[in-house]
Parts: C-alpha cells; sequence; structure tokens
DNA sequence: TTGCCATTTAAGCATTCGCTAATATATTTT
DNA sequence: AAAATATATTAGCGAATGCTTAAATGGCAA
C-alpha cells in the first residue's frame, strides 16, 4: 500500500482549529470564501490557505460563481479517521461489557 | 468554554502517524517503551517524546514495573474526535436518503 | 480598455515539530 | 557501592506550520 503524503491526509488538516471551524460553517451551507473569513479574527489569505489545505485534503470542493469561490464540505476523507477511532471503541464499551458478565 | 491549548488535543496526538501506530500497538495489550521502539525505525527517543505527547493528551497512562513503564491506551479523548466527526454523518448519508425519497 | 472585486499565490518570518545525540533519573543487579 | 538497564529529559537542528504583507490572477463593470 502506498502512503498518502502525511500533509494531505484528514488526520492532518482537522488537526488546525481553524480548519475545523471552517468545515463546520460549511456543515450549514455553501459557502464563499469571502464569507468564511469574516468569522475569524485571521486575514483572508491565512483562510484561503487553509482552504487549500483542506483542498488537498479532499475535504471541501469549489466551484465558480462569478468573480466568487463557493466551497462546500466533502466529508467522505473523514470516514479514514472515524474508521481508525472504530478499533478503539470496545474500551470505552468496556465497562458497559464488564457490567454485562 | 475554556479551550484546552492545542498542543494537548487528540486532534493533534493522532494527527502524527508514529503515534497513531503506537496506539495501535497498545491496542492489543500493555507495552513497556521499549517494546514500543522496536517497531519504528526511529530511536528510543523519538518514541518517548512521542509518548509524552500522547500522555499530555490523556490518550495513554503508565504504570511502572520494576524499571520499565507499561503504557496502555485511554481512549476516551478520542471521543471528542469521533464526535466532532460524527455532525457530518448526514452528509455521507445523503446519498443513501436521496435514494429513499 | 481601465478599473474594481474576489481570491489565490508568493515571500518572508516566528513558532512549532519530529528528530538525533547527549545527559539525567530511576530501578535492578552484581 | 558500582555497573547495567530502562526510560525521560535537554539542547540543538532542519523542516514544516500558520501567519502577514504584497503581488499576481480571474471575472465583472464602467
Amino acid at each position: 500500500m502506498s502512503r498518502a503524503p502525511a500533509h494531505t491526509t484528514a488526520f492532518h488538516a482537522v488537526a488546525d482549529p481553524t480548519r475545523r471551524a471552517i468545515l463546520e460553517l460549511l456543515r450549514d451551507r455553501e459557502q464563499a470564501a469571502s464569507e468564511l473569513t469574516e468569522p475569524f479574527e485571521t486575514s483572508q489569505s491565512a483562510v484561503s490557505q487553509h482552504l487549500a489545505v483542506l483542498r488537498r485534503a479532499k475535504l471541501v470542493t469549489r466551484r465558480r460563481d462569478g468573480r466568487r469561490q463557493l466551497y462546500s464540505v466533502c466529508p467522505e476523507p473523514l470516514r479514514a479517521v472515524a474508521d481508525w477511532i472504530a478499533q478503539f471503541d470496545q474500551f470505552w464499551d468496556q465497562k458497559t461489557d464488564d457490567l454485562e458478565k
């Protein structure tokens, strides 16, 4: 199996709190880059760079609308993270399991 | 709500592939730091530093056994990650939902 | 075309990261 | 006690990260 470069993985992308907040905003609806900038205290450029990271991780897609770029969330790669975490499920269910015995 | 420093969060801890591999090893059983070093090509020191990160994120606990430190996984903080991801569930179920209509 | 708007890209910088090498600490063995 | 073992900690380094400012790009409007 060939490994994806670490910096393109969902694990890496969601490690940053600003990027997580961006994904949360996009959860509600498709949104333009400028709209995504407003909630943050950082520059529009910084947000654009975060969007580029999310795009490399395939967590967002964009489409053009006139001079705006509309971003939408694309959570499929999060499944890899969820699946990875799922392998630890038995652990936090252990208490329940123990009670049942 | 007070925010935990980013570098103590599970999000940050699991962003690194070596740390994920360590957690996977610990999934099977409690393991000493030296055992955890073997599978990797890196130094004992590097692994020890990764274990410190995992410890700060409360993803592992350790107990002493003679001169060894036995580490066990403690996946509870992963729940925060899983819960965060869960808010996107509707999206990848969308296809299914659309079919049902 | 010229200029404006929306966004990206590039350059530079301080900080953080993951690593190695060396040293320190704790425990057991001799 | 001294030596050996197991681990942690420190210092330093190159690379990556997230940011700002400035310049480039693409689309629209006058």
